[in-house]
DNA sequence: TCTCTCACG
DNA sequence: ACGTACGTGAGAGAC
């Protein structure tokens, strides 16, 4: 609570100018991809409205005869549906640019520097620490722990999250693959434990195991589908889900998992074990011991006892990096302190954590900071943690 | 206030 | 036949 409290307070500075030219930018972009609609649907109606947008695409213009509703009867007008439309109908793309645009427009650069506090010229947010049943913090008002990365233009937005003054730069340090760390140490399957004790590439060493071949030999897709099976097993993910993931059949997903679990037989057998655990106990634990109750895992009703599976393998995963994370930040912040530190950690975001750095301590810090983080909390099976660090003028440039 | 959509790890 | 990958927060529209 301490440590939270020292961070919510510190604040961030955010580049106001910055934003408020960026604003203009994306709202003309939005402008002309909402013209370009508008043009190709023959009609002018509120773009922003998934109802008005459905009715247009699926009514009007019947682009898709097959049109899927949400269980209020409404068109379904997700990115995902308007994806699998877009190699036909040229519309498309300019509806995902502006949601694209205008989604980043009014989430963010709009709204953060309407968030500085007038005293401090800072924003502050505030973390919850008992909201996320997995023992995650949450960030509100603002939230910081979803600033866009993924896109080149939302991307753009990290930029304007920049350190105190001259006299400082921002750093940022995340831990590697923390979540499939700990799948490895808790589930102690040998080959997992071994890729990671012998420092190899995680998803690269899948690929090789999945599909048999020499690691020299995996390609990039061989890779890109290991990473996806990997990210999947960890929220217990089906074949169904990873051929939707992947745009693979069904078929193919299916002897993608089935090779998965043979070459990685202790993540099955995990996975086994956590449920069965759940269903005597009604709860899983983290490593430390943080317990999520499961009331539906014994259900009668097959998708609500699915999900709570889903829940007892995801939980003491996801909560246990939780831990890890939080144990770090104790740390860190009592070094920082004996040590009179000028600088200051200023954010959490799940695996990464943010600081304004003293230009003159960034050197000594760099070390404190590392070493905190991986020997916050050993993991089983001498799995070891790893972090990455990194110097910037802006939060863009430290990740 | 609910629904849909979409931003992050 | 069913539904299908976990955890969040927030904006806009609709009611």
């Amino acid at each position: 609570m301490k440590v939270l409290t020292a961070m919510e307070f510190e604040g961030i500075r955010i580049d106001e100018g910055f934003l408020n030219d960026y604003s203009k930018e994306l709202e003309k972009e939005a402008k002309a991809a909402e013209e370009s609609v508008y043009a190709q649907a023959g009609v002018r109606f509120n773009l922003a409205s998934p109802k008005q947008l459905g009715e247009v695409l699926f009514d009007k213009m019947q682009i898709d005869p097959k049109a899927k509703k949400t269980k209020t009867g409404q068109y379904a007008t997700g990115e995902d549906v308007l994806l699998k439309l877009a190699s036909k109908n040229k519309i498309v793309d300019d509806i995902l640019v502006f949601r694209e645009f205008t989604k980043l427009k009014s989430t963010y650069v709009d709204a953060l520097p309407l968030m500085i506090n007038i005293k401090t010229g800072r924003v502050h947010t505030s973390y919850a620490q008992a909201v996320a049943v997995t023992g995650r913090l949450s960030s509100n008002n603002p939230n910081l722990q979803n600033i866009p990365i993924r896109t080149e233009r939302g991307r753009e937005i990290r930029k304007a999250f920049i350190p105190r003054d001259k006299d400082h730069v921002l750093i940022s340090a995340d831990y590697s693959q923390i979540e499939l760390r700990i799948v490895a140490a808790i589930s102690g399957d040998e080959n997992m434990c071994e890729a990671f004790k012998t420092g190899k590439d995680i998803h690269n060493a899948t690929a090789a195991k999945v599909f048999n071949v020499a690691e020299k030999e995996v390609t990039k897709e061989m890779r890109y589908k290991a990473k996806s099976v990997n990210f999947g097993i960890i929220y217990g993910q089906g074949a169904f889900g990873l051929a939707e993931n992947l745009g693979i059949s069904r078929t193919e997903a299916k002897e993608i998992i089935d090779n998965y679990k043979k070459q990685f037989p202790n993540i099955q057998k995990y996975m086994d074990d956590t449920i069965h655990f759940a269903q005597e106990h009604g709860y899983v634990q983290t490593l430390m011991g943080r317990k999520r109750w499961l009331r539906d895992i014994n259900s009668a009703n097959f998708t609500v006892r699915a999900f709570a599976e889903r829940n007892a393998i995801n939980s003491p995963i996801q909560g246990s990096a939780a831990d890890m994370i939080k144990l770090a930040m104790i740390k860190i912040h009592r070094e920082f302190n004996k040590h009179n530190f000028k600088s200051k950690m200023l954010l959490q975001v799940h695996d990464e954590l943010v600081f304004d750095a003293h230009r003159s301590e960034v050197e000594k810090i760099k070390p404190i900071i590392l070493d905190c983080m991986q020997h916050a909390l050993a993991l089983p099976n001498d799995v070891p943690t790893d972090a990455e660090l990194g110097v910037g003028e802006n939060w863009l440039e430290a990740h």
